[in-house]
RNA sequence: GGCGACGUAGCCAAGUGGUAAGGCAGAGGUCUGCAAAACCUUUAUCAUGGGUUCGAAUCCCAUCGUCGCCUCCA
């Protein structure tokens, strides 16, 4: 059996073939960090975060690189309105993003590499390619030429005919064509800029990714993934660049993930109609969001609104009640758990073979929830139940969910409700109900719940 | 206007030729002192109209609608 990746370049499911076997190298497209990140942007980290975790989970090896595009015209637009040197713009929203990626239990990628850091390679490769006939400096700026390329459009499916058809943006009268883009700016007076042949400037945005890719992947990568916003022109530029200077197909597959959508249209910062990360973790766990997208296609659009989190709340409230622990009773049962588990494992690897359907993974993980809970309803042995409950955390633990509170997992109050419970027993066995009920209703006000059953109390964190 | 994706129950959503997973919400029930949770039962013919096929949500055509891209964008 093997993993099936949906190509945006050929528009088809296809087998995952490496370059290497049992190696992925794969680079995703990271933001521009000149302001607060929003959901949409955790979206794509996530979706990619769960890509890598099941390729190792599947045994690969991944190399996965993410860059930051710190230079660019709102960066320093930012900078200018704040009086401060573009530099601290990046380095905040480089160290917030950081910050966020850890929150959302997202894996450290192998490099983060930034633009900046690598004037060199980008100026070199620009050179690289006037040398070659692909690109011409024009006034201090160079810029890509396109007809040049005989594969441009490929990706995004357009012809560059059709392109000029509907062209609505003022052409620049100077380039050759209107849809040549550009490799290097030439500097305005206060930018930051770096020398080159042309004189000083700085990197256009798609240049940046090629080399970056480059330079920490090489000149052929399995995979390359981003936002589907990207996939025109940005993308369609990369390959432009990376195939002109190296002479090999780029990437293998494109992986594209859908938009977050806030009321009606595609979250951005343009439009204002963004929940930042800080904004979203103030009121929720990090695992709600990943829980909306496992819960559907990376991808489709993800609608984020008050329901769909709800959603995403109770989805992830179910999947935490088949870890209650075994009643407590004597003379223990068995079951066929046994056979559900060994089920629900290649079901989950079935889905998630299949372009990483999470949503028919979570199906099969939903369905073991609910023979796990039927097998300790039946009364199953603690360590029959324990079984089958450490695959359930460890599937999920491969969609990056952690499903044990860390209360839960750290604190020594047990034996103090423990405690609790044992008098409210008493309490019960005289019928004293107020009394009990108020040891039940502040346990509550500290998060944690009785389950009064047939057998006995069990308690767990709310 | 061009390119692309999508349209499955009240909501979210899987399913790409063989007769509709799962979650939330709703209804009824079991359990309980009451509750919560869990469990059981129950809720759709797949946007619309044609076509291909023994058979289609699944393939083809048309129509309507939603979204993305064509300008910075995860």
């Amino acid at each position: 059996m093997s993993i099936k990746i949906y190509n945006t370049l050929t528009k088809k499911k296809e087998a995952l073939e490496t370059l290497q076997p049992g190696k992925v190298s794969m680079y995703v497209c990271g933001p521009t960090v000149y302001a607060e990140a929003h959901v949409g942007h955790a979206m794509s980290a996530l979706v990619f975060d769960i890509v890598r975790r099941y390729l190792e989970y599947r045994d690969y090896e991944v190399r996965h690189v993410t860059n930051y595009t710190d230079v660019d015209d709102k960066i320093i637009q930012r900078a200018a309105v704040e009086g401060v040197d573009p530099i601290q713009i990046a380095q905040r929203y480089i160290d917030e993003f950081d910050r966020h990626l850890k929150d959302l239990n997202i894996l450290t990628a192998s490099e983060y590499p930034r633009a900046t850091e690598e004037i060199n390679s980008i100026v070199e490769a620009v050179a690289d390619l006037v040398e070659k006939g692909y690109a011409y400096p024009l006034n201090g700026d160079v810029y890509y030429r396109v007809n040049k390329f005989p594969g441009y459009g490929k990706l995004s499916g357009r012809k560059i005919e059709d392109m000029e058809a509907g062209f609505r943006i003022e052409v620049d009268e100077r380039k050759e064509h209107p849809l040549d883009f550009a490799l290097w700016k030439s500097a305005k007076p206060n930018e930051p800029s770096w020398p080159s042949p042309w004189g000083n400037g700085r990197p256009g945005w798609h240049i940046e990714c090629s080399v970056m890719c480059q330079s920490h992947l090489g000149d052929q990568i399995d995979i390359h993934g981003g936002g589907n916003d990207l996939i025109f022109p940005h993308h369609e530029n990369e390959i432009a660049q990376s195939e002109a200077l190296h002479g090999k197909k780029f990437a293998t597959y494109w992986m594209h993930n859908g938009m977050m959508q806030l009321s009606g249209a595609k979250m951005s910062k343009s439009v204002g109609n963004l929940v930042t990360v800080d904004n979203f973790l103030e009121k929720y766990e990090p695992g709600v969001l990943r829980m909306m997208i496992l819960n559907s296609s990376y991808r489709s659009p993800l609608t984020f609104n008050e329901e769909t989190i709800g959603h995403a709340e109770k989805a992830l409230k179910r999947l935490r009640s088949a870890l209650r622990p075994a009643l407590p009773k004597d003379g223990w049962e068995k079951g066929d758990l046994q056979k559900k588990t060994d089920q629900v494992i290649k079901l989950f690897l079935k889905s998630m073979d299949d372009d990483f359907n999470s949503a028919g993974a979570m199906g099969h993980l939903f369905d073991f929830v609910k023979e796990i809970n039927l097998a300790r309803d039946k009364g199953a042995d603690p360590e029959y139940l324990l079984a089958a409950q450490d695959v359930l955390k460890e599937l999920t633990g491969v969609l990056g969910l952690e499903l044990e509170l860390p209360e839960a997992q750290a604190g020594d109050a047990g034996q103090y409700i423990d405690l609790l419970i044992e008098i409210r027993e008493k309490l019960r066995e005289n019928e004293l109900w107020e009394l009990s009920d108020i040891i039940r209703d502040k346990l509550e006000e500290r998060d944690v719940i009785l389950e009064d059953t047939s057998q006995g109390t069990t308690w767990r964190w709310k």
